[in-house]
DNA sequence: ACCTGAACACCGTTCAAGT
DNA sequence: ACCTGAACACCGTTCAAGT
């Protein structure tokens, strides 16, 4: 009686995603995203020839892929709100972190890299500071939500402390990258 | 007639260390362990009764417990040449940074960031100062290693390039953190 | 075109058994 | 005490078969 949804790719990510977020990576198998997905895990394949590597490739895509979008204000302003939202994108799939750190995925960081150096770079930096900077700030960002991840486990300081934290270094950041 | 060497655990680590370095984290079993020791995999749980998990956690240690040494020189001097040396460790088994910027081990990064706290701390900066700055640096750190191991894949930054926008990048995050 | 079922070569780990 | 061998419950993936 019920029709499922038809399997698409979007569903396939989307599943795969809430799966992670509610389980962990460690519990992504392509037989309990098939479970998931009410259909056996070998139908992923028809939507997903290249199996489990592709499927994690998009999961990076689809979280990491978030350059910063035109705006009005000061380089500073614009990187701020922006680092602020990227920040929170990458806590809210914190299980999708590994990933992101640890694949060669040319593609979803590096057009988000890309999109803060030719901020810089419009901004009035040279080509060389503008590397330099959106190297520092995704480092940054990256490390420390990493690090956040890791500490998640023993609650050890409150979510408000650490927004201050990461708020303070941002500035600290900023004002070495964008003063 | 050549007697094995026998077996512990510190030949178990640094066996696992190499095997990751020289073929990366996903080929790293407890079967193919087992084989590079000479030895059925069955054997190491004899001397890691906690299995893989307690592998891991050893390898997280071994890699990233390097607080910073006690030394001479300013703040900022100090920290500039320890930040050098751990970038290096880090690079030098790249294999092992999903594990330390993915798994909860609360010890060995936190002994790490600790002292470079305490050093902060005992230069003068408040205590919040003092965190935010450990945090900041370690972030970069973290940050940076990870997205360079994703670049060796693409190999599209020669090294040395690759050193300088580190340097100038963690000269930016010590004059934020230890002007 | 889209999905299933059975099968293959791997995992980590337990547990009884050998020495 | 230290190691082995067989076994168990899982993986990802291929491949022929169904509709």
């Amino acid at each position: 009686m019920s029709q499922r949804a038809p399997l698409t790719r979007e569903r396939i990510i989307e599943t795969a995603l809430h799966l992670i977020d509610g389980q962990g990576l460690g519990r992504l198998t392509m037989r309990r995203l098939g479970d998931s997905l009410e259909v056996e895990a070998m139908a992923i394949y028809h939507h997903l020839p290249h199996g489990k590597e592709q499927l994690l490739e998009q999961l990076i895509a689809y979280v990491a892929a978030q350059p910063v979008p035109p705006g009005a204000g000061t380089a500073r302003e614009r990187l701020r709100s922006w680092a602020g939202g990227y920040r929170d994108r990458l806590v809210e799939h914190i299980g999708v972190m590994p990933l992101i750190v640890t694949r060669r995925n040319p593609g979803a960081l590096l057009a988000t890299t890309q999109s803060v150096q030719d901020l810089l770079r419009t901004a009035g930096r040279t080509e060389a500071e503008a590397a330099v900077g959106a190297h520092t700030l995704l480092g940054y960002l990256l490390g420390t939500v990493a690090l956040e991840g890791r500490e998640h486990a023993t609650e050890t300081t409150p979510d408000l402390d650490r927004d201050d934290r990461f708020l303070a270094g941002l500035d600290n950041v900023l004002t070495a990258i964008a003063s």
